[in-house]
RNA sequence: GGCCCGUUCGUCUAGGGGUUAGGACGCGUCCCUUUCACGGACGAAACACGGGUUCGAUUCCCGUACGGGCUACCA
């Protein structure tokens, strides 16, 4: 029978979630979603040096924000496996009792070695012209530690209290192949791999010793990661051997990483570009906080469909999908092996498809905070047919007093393109005629618009649109222009004509 | 440097032994439009290179180049 689909996103509380985070935790919220299993936050806070005050916190807002809701850890309700957080967990002696397992089977063992002693170690391997200096199978032989030592001196050293760290016990030169769900197999010789520490000498895993016991003490079928855990992955797959678990273990899948835009690496919170967090980060050691796509005007739907399609495509030409709709299809058999480049400007194309799916009222309610910052108060029905006109070309929510600002703020300069090559006295006269029909209108609508505006060039001849669209909003584009009037007002539409005659 | 992973338009990608190599973003042109926009049509744009295997390779294999990751008592 197969095991019951349980998958968990991992963070360490170091600082603010990237999207690159996201990512992983959206894949393994799909999988699991996919497979009607579960999908568990753990805290992965074994670095003591490395905590950062609210980062936790924000990892929990951040997934909530994107809709990515674990079923069961830190911040969502403890289930049968708790505590989530390693540094609880700790405190149970778990991670003590696998560590002593290995060592009692002959796979790990105590090094004392000082961090002094550790990089005399590297520089004098780098002097003797060895290209990468390791704890391995070899050096450890002149180090300090309970394989080299007399028995009776490492039960003296341990008995004294002085530091010390344990090791897993690498062979020297042994094949290691495991099966990854997206690459196939990889192999990789233990020559390789070195000596990683399990246990710090504070008395707390490395991640290494912690996410194994936790995977197999919280029965996770599938561990799903960044790329960039591909390489210590021949040592976990060594522990679970130590351990006997080997065939138990959970699958593991590594997830191609998420690039730069320009330049190349892994992407960055320096890349100041564009958002790299969903929520604003403020780092504590920081003084400026980094913006997130939520603040940038970002729809959650949005960031979340663009990460998805970061990687994994449906295998036909759809693209814009909901987190529901994703976790009916999400596949890792569909999920890249190469990296992808993110393209900030098919994300805010993506947010534009969001966009067009709210409802005028909606955009009105959102909208209305920047008005309201600016001072300016309009009725619900004038706000929503304010949205309504102006939505069309935008992409974020913000946009609407870019793209309509002149409906609220009278023009205090015409365009000059389209003045210099339109505007004349002749003209002038032509428009003072069409603004006296429009004086004597009794029904403001737009189509009544229109239709006095056809009619006044069948008897005056032709009157340029442009033209006058500049005269009354100053500017050479924007909405429907009849819509635009019908929304200004009779009173305001006059004022403005009579105010273009005077200063042009 | 070493090890690992990767490589289809600028970007995200589909495809896969014989295709006019498909879509999307972006870009350009045109159409629609008495304004503006949406929309529509079209276009430029890719299989990194070299060897094999094969009747045939972009697709399979091997090299090379390039890119990325890792190389801590960090995750």
């Amino acid at each position: 029978m197969e095991k019951r689909v349980r998958v968990r996103f991992a963070p360490s509380p170091t600082g603010g979630l990237h999207m690159g985070g996201v990512r992983t935790a959206l894949f393994n919220y799909l999988f699991a979603k996919r497979h009607n299993g579960d999908f568990i936050l753990r805290i992965e806070d074994t670095d003591q040096t490395r905590f950062v005050e609210g980062a936790e916190e924000y990892i929990v807002n951040a997934l909530k924000w994107c809709g990515i809701e674990p079923n069961e850890g830190v911040g969502f309700g403890d289930g049968e496996h708790k505590p989530y957080r390693q540094s609880e967990r700790k405190t149970s002696g778990v991670y003590k009792k696998y560590a002593d397992k290995l060592i009692d089977s002959g796979h790990a063992y105590y090094a004392f070695d000082t961090s002094e002693e550790l990089d005399e170690m590297r520089k004098r391997l780098e002097a003797a012209k060895v290209v990468a200096p390791q704890y391995n199978a070899v050096t450890r032989q002149n180090m300090r530690n309970s394989l080299t030592l007399p028995e009776d001196e490492v039960t003296q050293l341990l008995d004294s209290g002085k530091p010390y760290v344990v090791r897993l016990k690498v062979p020297r030169n042994e094949e290691i192949r495991f099966q990854d769900i997206i690459r196939g197999w990889v192999v990789v010789n233990s020559s390789q791999v070195d000596d990683k520490v399990l246990l710090k000498s504070d008395g707390m895993p490395t991640y290494h010793l912690a996410h194994i016991v936790d995977d197999i003490e919280m029965k996770i079928s599938h561990a799903v990661r960044g790329e960039e855990w591909l390489p210590s992955a021949p040592a976990h797959i060594l522990i679970y051997r130590y351990l006997g678990l080997e065939n138990e273990m959970p699958k593991l899948a590594h997830l191609p990483l998420i690039l730069n835009p320009d330049g190349n690496g892994k992407i960055s919170k320096r890349e100041s570009r564009f958002p790299v967090f969903p929520l604003s980060w403020k780092d504590p050691r920081e003084n400026a906080p980094f913006i997130g796509y939520r603040e940038a005007g970002y729809y959650p739907e949005a960031f979340v469909n663009v990460l998805a399609l970061l990687g994994w495509n449906p295998g036909n030409n759809e693209e814009v999908f909901s987190i529901e709709d994703l976790s009916k299809l999400f596949d890792f058999e569909r999920v890249n092996k190469s990296g992808a480049k993110f393209d900030p400007e098919k994300a805010k194309w993506f947010n534009q498809q969001y966009l067009r799916k709210k409802t005028d009222k909606e955009l009105a309610i959102a909208f209305n905070p920047f008005l309201i910052e600016k001072g300016i108060q309009v009725s619900p029905s004038f706000l929503e047919e304010y949205c309504r006109l102006v939505k069309e070309k935008a992409q974020f929510v913000h946009e609407f007093w870019q793209y309509g600002s002149f409906i609220f703020e009278e023009p205090t300069a015409y365009d000059d393109k389209v003045i210099q090559k339109k505007w004349n006295p002749d003209v002038k006269q032509l428009f003072i005629k069409l603004k006296n029909k429009l004086e004597i209108l009794e029904n403001w609508t737009s189509h009544e618009l229109h239709e006095l505006f056809a009619s006044a060039q069948n008897e005056l001849g032709k009157l340029d649109m442009q033209l006058l669209r500049v005269l009354i909003t100053g500017v050479a584009g924007g909405p429907q222009l009849f819509d635009v009037m019908a929304l200004l007002g009779k009173e305001k539409t006059i004022k403005r004509l009579n105010t273009a005659f005077d200063k042009l």
